[in-house]
DNA sequence: GGTACTTACGATCTACCATAGTAGATGCCA
DNA sequence: TGGCATCTACTATGGTAGATCGTAAGTACC
């Protein structure tokens, strides 16, 4: 996503799916369909998250629940602010990018306006 | 920018806002009126940037001159493009950025999109 | 021929990430 | 109560990308 490695962001992708508090086990599982992490290795990439304040964490009995602090759409909401600020002019780069919005980008943002209300 | 370093993105801002080629030595010169580089250090970069298909080089004289291949707005969009699908919704996260738009951001938007044309 | 400037190539160092092991705490069960 | 299972905390290792620069070698020019 951004300021988020491979696996960090293969770790967020299954708490935003899974739209309950997940502990290390449940992502673990999860995850090792397809490949085969040790235990240590999720609960250091959680943890790793925590810190990096992507993550909010909660106890539940002896082991930890975890929980995206925002939503998929907030956090990419805010890493396409990062990077349009990042740009040093990001201004001329939302104008051109509106400008050059193919018809499916067009269509969502001009829902997106509409729905935001304003002028 | 969108995977390129701190170095590598500052040595492309010069050569975006030169907008006549430059050569090792221009970039070096610039750079060094807030650090100290050593030549080879920008020549290399600017070998990685052109590797990375970044910057076109041409010779003038023993030297290359470097320009770069997309306008800072062309690679910036490139870049917002690239986040929006790495998200895996790239849709809902366009429409919640529309949704969750400053005005500022709005009415950059709303321009674009008119002057875009399309319905 | 020597000097100055350039490029090509490779070495070193650092930071971040993926991965996982070990040690210590804690709860549960026979 | 003592042992097993499970969890967390801390640490280590290896890899990759980028920043930084040095050396070697080419080339023009005086």
């Amino acid at each position: 996503m951004h300021g988020l490695g491979d696996l960090e962001s293969a770790v967020m992708d299954i708490l935003w799916q899974a739209d309950r508090p997940l502990k290390v086990r449940d992502a673990l599982e999860d995850l090792n369909k397809s490949r085969n992490l040790a235990y240590t290795t999720v609960l250091t990439v959680l943890d790793n998250l925590h810190r990096k304040g992507w993550v909010r964490r909660q106890r539940a009995g002896r082991a930890f629940e975890f929980v995206p602090v925002d939503s998929r759409e907030a956090a990419a909401a805010r890493a396409l602010r990062d990077l349009l600020d990042s740009t040093g002019d990001p201004d001329a780069v939302l104008l051109h990018f509106a400008e050059s919005a193919s018809d499916r980008e067009s269509d969502l943002l001009r829902r997106g306006l509409r729905r935001r209300g304003g002028s």
